[in-house]
DNA sequence: CGGTTACTTGATGCATATCAAAGAGGGTGG
DNA sequence: CCACCCTCTTTGATATGCATCAAGTAACCG
């Protein structure tokens, strides 16, 4: 329990290879964490894959384990009783998965292609938070910034007409490729048309015209796999603003 | 008023009176603190109070102070570039106030009537975490609370019908009613059709034509001072599940 | 009691949904 | 390696739910 004086470098060499070689571990859970309370964290970890349409979990099932996605893809959404889906956000590497304050799940989590996460016992990691306030610390900031992105959606969804949705959905996407060190543009887009359609509020027929009128307008260039290059950041920046 | 332990009641003859006949300690940031505890938090809280139409705080603003909502309504919303707005949420006594990771507010918030509310340092009250990691964990849960509440928000603007909306719009509140012991019926709607309207991305005469719509139906009833009966509540719950 | 603001109702228009079908990839088995 | 199939995407024609424009009515307040 007593700090060792240990190098950083000894203590890591201890960690599982996982964890030791993580491309994420500044940007997610573990980044406040030394040496030793990372250590402390990977005792307690599991490394799970999942393919291309998995579910990861269901919203309602009970609520046992949290996670780290580390690489891949995770589609977040919800069900209307008659089937009707609203994608409620999508994960990327470094974000977390799976926090509530009740006892079951509040959304279904699906892989988007390949996905690797790393899963955590949720009492485990709540008895770690007595040793490391820091763990909870950072979690209470990473649900702020939930919260603030939820909040955005909101305005999206609420107000936004189909062509400043679909822009404010392409520079969000462009923002946090900047926040994991990938280069801004081209904009990786992994999702099919229908999950941007169920995360914008719109139908895969709109999403499809909005980006050829984007496309015609100039603003964007569609390439193959998915890429899109923003060939005006500024207007589309404008147009994400509603100005 | 709750039976209370001797003990207890020595401590809290020390609170200042704003918090020893405080109605909503028990939903709030306060609930999990034992009197010794409250005594701590009451020392370095400020009562302040708005008329109608005041504002809280302001989106962008240096977000020094959080609250929390004692008596009244507060209304929380973001504008866009060109003014359209969308109301991000209602609190009522016993909600917070003011969260954010960042150096400043995420929305804007305006009282909605007299409203009364503490005022903590946010710096003040992050010192306290160290001392009393219970209101640390208090807060990741109403985090966790409003995030949950906020995906819902999400399936509603993107996916209801306007009859959808108001449904479960009046259901949330019969429902939030009940949380603070106020019957679950009349629903009292303290805001005004405006203010529905941004908050469920309609416009205000949408508003208006859906709530009659109801009411021909049967399932409402509208009265006097923003009451609303909800006749047929089963029917109501139906609708606003999307079934 | 008069002025003001909020609410309701009606007529019309439009952005996006729905219905329909034709391309475009992308993977698989022959 | 090609042909086929399946799914995703794009484009077109039409429909519709809600917005917009426009009055009128009720509620509120000084």
């Amino acid at each position: 329990m007593k700090p060792r004086l240990a190098t950083d470098n000894t203590i890591n060499l201890d960690l599982p290879a996982v964890c030791a070689d993580c491309g994420v571990r500044e940007m997610t859970l573990c980044a406040p964490l030394d040496g030793q309370e990372m250590h402390k964290l990977c005792g307690l970890l599991q490394r799970i894959e999942f393919a291309d349409g998995d579910a990861i979990i269901d919203e309602g099932e009970s609520a046992e384990h949290v996670f780290n996605v580390t690489s891949g893809v995770v589609r977040l959404f919800k069900l209307l009783a008659d089937g009707r889906r609203t994608v409620t956000g999508f994960l990327f590497p470094g974000d977390f998965l799976g926090l509530t304050n009740r006892e079951t799940y509040v959304s279904s989590a699906e892989a988007l292609g390949d996905v690797r996460l790393c899963r955590f016992s949720r009492t485990k990691l709540e008895a770690l938070f007595t040793d490391i306030p820091k763990l909870e610390k950072r979690l209470l900031g990473m649900a702020s910034n939930d919260l603030a992105a939820a909040q955005d959606q909101m305005v999206l969804l609420g107000r936004k007409s189909a062509g400043e949705k679909i822009a404010s959905f392409l520079i969000a996407l462009s923002d946090r490729q900047i926040a994991r060190a990938v280069p801004a543009d081209p904009v990786l887009v992994p999702m099919t048309r229908s999950d941007i359609a169920d995360y914008l509020g719109l139908t895969t027929e709109t999403v499809s015209r909005t980006f050829t009128q984007l496309k015609v307008k100039g603003l964007i260039r569609l390439e193959a796999g998915g890429k899109v290059v923003l060939t005006d950041r500024d207007a589309l920046e404008d147009l994400a603003a509603g100005a």
